[in-house]
DNA sequence: TGTTGATAGTTAACTTTGTAACTAACAAGT
DNA sequence: ACTTGTTAGTTACAAAGTTAACTATCAACA
């Protein structure tokens, strides 16, 4: 391929890159707006909602998020009072995360809108397409 | 769909941003490595490279980047030696900037990573499939 | 018990990004 | 010439993200 030819647009880590801001500035609108909450802050709300109480580092390994991101974002959800923390006794390095109702709430909040999205993203692209395009991802993270 | 079987792993947004983000990894690194840049930088490169003369604004509106990431960036490689400025006449405000030899170096041979970059990862995914991530990945940028 | 090494989580220093305000130059109408 | 409004690009400050170093706790073993 000579250079002339080359386009930015043809570019698939550019394409990924353009399409994963743009989809990911509808959704993180909605947690964003209504509960100031950053994208570490919904994951480690979604996995406290969807698995139950948890560790830091389980929530650290599980998303493939750096624990010092982790460590801010449970701080800033415990100001929401979103979360609680427990030290555990048997390792008193180790907290157990728990969410609050107000967490709770938030979480089948997120958890509607983010399926709602999802429906709207499968009709925009059609059934097959849409799961097409998650196998296709799947295969690239 | 009902909590429990909400999964973060078939959330398209998530799946775009792991796939964006380990994709980027890989390329981003070569001209991190190699030339100390950041992604606004290669972006603005690769559009002097690509399309000769032109200006941070009109830089800013062909790739939809903020004009302060372009200002920036225009700083960084001009004090690289990658680029030069030069005020035009008919409008003083204005910067036609234009790749210097160590900036068409570099542009040459990251066009070239790129494109076997793209052959690697069409040969992974398949061509069809390839072709078809892109088409799909289009229509949500 | 005491030392050594590992681990969970936090804090601190630094880099990059985002937002808003600013400067300099132009354009249009008075 | 003189305001008023607009535009290209920069600068300044705040918000986020990254990396490294730190604290407290535990485990293992001499």
């Amino acid at each position: 391929m000579s250079h002339e030819d080359f386009e930015l647009a043809g570019f698939t880590p550019y394409l990924l890159n353009q399409a994963a801001e743009a989809q990911s500035l509808v959704f993180s609108k909605i947690y964003k707006d209504r509960y100031g909450m950053l994208r570490t802050e919904w994951r480690v709300l979604f996995h406290l909602g969807r698995y139950g109480e948890m560790t830091a580092k389980e929530i650290s390994q599980s998303a493939m998020i750096h624990k010092t991101k982790i460590s801010r974002a449970v701080r800033d959800l415990e100001e929401k009072r979103f979360l609680a923390r427990e030290v555990i006794e048997e390792d008193r390095r180790v907290e157990r995360l728990t969410l609050r109702p107000p967490g709770k709430e938030a979480f089948d909040y997120l958890v509607r809108a983010a399926a709602e999205y999802e429906d709207q993203l499968a009709a925009k692209l059609g059934q097959e397409e849409a799961q097409l395009l998650k196998r296709l991802l799947k295969r690239l993270g």
